[in-house]
DNA sequence: CCTACCGATCGGTAGG
DNA sequence: CCTACCGATCGGTAGG
């Protein structure tokens, strides 16, 4: 018999560790997302092998040991950072498009709708998450990796009608898949030298893509 | 006085380690050359962070501690191989820019030259060097990373007069500073996804570049 | 260039 | 979630 069970007259069942709020607010939740939000923005700054899980600890306000509690490696923490990224990306475009379909956009302002949303998940205010998705993606298994690539495909599936529209027109003077290829990569290499602090806007991007691409003026 | 003094009559100056071979053929460049092509071939597979001196001291048949005797640490090696990349890339570049002047071709004609020789600088056989300064850019020193963009400053000077060119002909729609940023990250993306053993050749893509960025057809 | 080694750091775990 | 810890690995060095 132990001194706990001495002490207490109650059966068992106490929680371990810190006490929970006793009202919802599951302060769990917040603990994990804070886990991922350092983490995201480790990962960006430093790359996923050069950031150590003390510095994502401590990130949160945690010891070392603790991110082990909520993920069981490190791996499982990046991965759950391109994952939420994935998502959030596609939900943000699925609201982007939904507005586009009560304009009755044509192709050109459907194709200025996605790359424009493209922008914002990628440059936007706390976005470090598709940057990581995009750069530390041979730090996931291949399992991982093909989940992701799912992901990715549902992504960039209402692009696809969209290339061809504007190619049947004569808009677009490459082939369908080499030119989402290529567009796919000039927005995403922006994450590289993009600064929102100076130089042009997503506005301003958005339109000299929009130029470059299909020949498109404001 | 030790055994080898001791041992032997000859004055001294015998040289340590391992002897050179005696006719010229510097064994030396040899062998920090070998730690280069071993280092940038596992820093682009694995990233610099991720890969250990050991890999690249065996990559080139070595001992653990051995590449310390070429390069005084880990990031030095790693700047050798971005440095070299830019040097080759630059020679190679400033040799298809002698050709294409000699056919005194028009500005498209131009663009093409430049581009099909980056999608070769980038994607071609052996070319881990370039990729690897694109992508590890974050790991050297703020120093070394001004020396390297001096470089890219001069790699890409060439292609101003020429995007000028077009933009001012009405062939290129959008502002020449932001549409070389959008070009270069299109072709830089290319090291991601580009796979030598199928898919498109290097041919094809460059059309599909210049189709996309100017509207120029084969 | 090899041998032998060092101090530091790292991902992860047991137990509470 | 913290405390205390472990085994492994890593960059780098002294001396030859």
């Amino acid at each position: 018999m132990d001194l706990a069970t001495a002490r207490s007259p109650v059966p068992a069942k106490r929680p371990r560790g810190r006490p929970r709020k006793t009202l919802g607010e599951r302060d769990d939740g917040n603990r994990r997302r804070a886990l991922i939000v350092g983490a995201a923005k480790l990962f960006r700054r430093k790359g996923f092998a050069a950031t150590s899980t003390r510095d994502i600890a401590a990130a949160a306000g945690m010891q070392s040991g603790s991110p082990f509690y909520h993920f069981k490696s490190k791996q499982a923490l990046l991965y759950a950072v391109m994952d939420e990224g994935m998502r959030s990306a596609m939900e943000r475009q699925g609201q982007a498009l939904q507005q586009a379909a009560r304009e009755t956009l044509d192709a050109a302002g459907q194709l200025r709708v996605l790359v424009r949303n493209h922008f914002e998940v990628l440059l936007g205010a706390g976005s470090d998450f598709i940057p990581v998705m995009l750069y530390e993606a041979r730090s996931i298994t291949p399992r991982q990796r093909a989940s992701l690539a799912a992901l990715q495909s549902a992504y960039e599936a209402p692009w696809e009608p969209v290339l061809q529209a504007l190619r049947t027109a004569g808009r677009l003077k490459a082939e369908v898949k080499l030119a989402r290829l290529l567009i796919f990569g000039a927005l995403n290499w922006s994450a590289q030298w993009f600064d929102n602090r100076k130089g042009a806007t997503l506005d301003e991007l958005t339109e000299a893509a929009l130029g470059l691409f299909i020949g498109e003026s404001p």
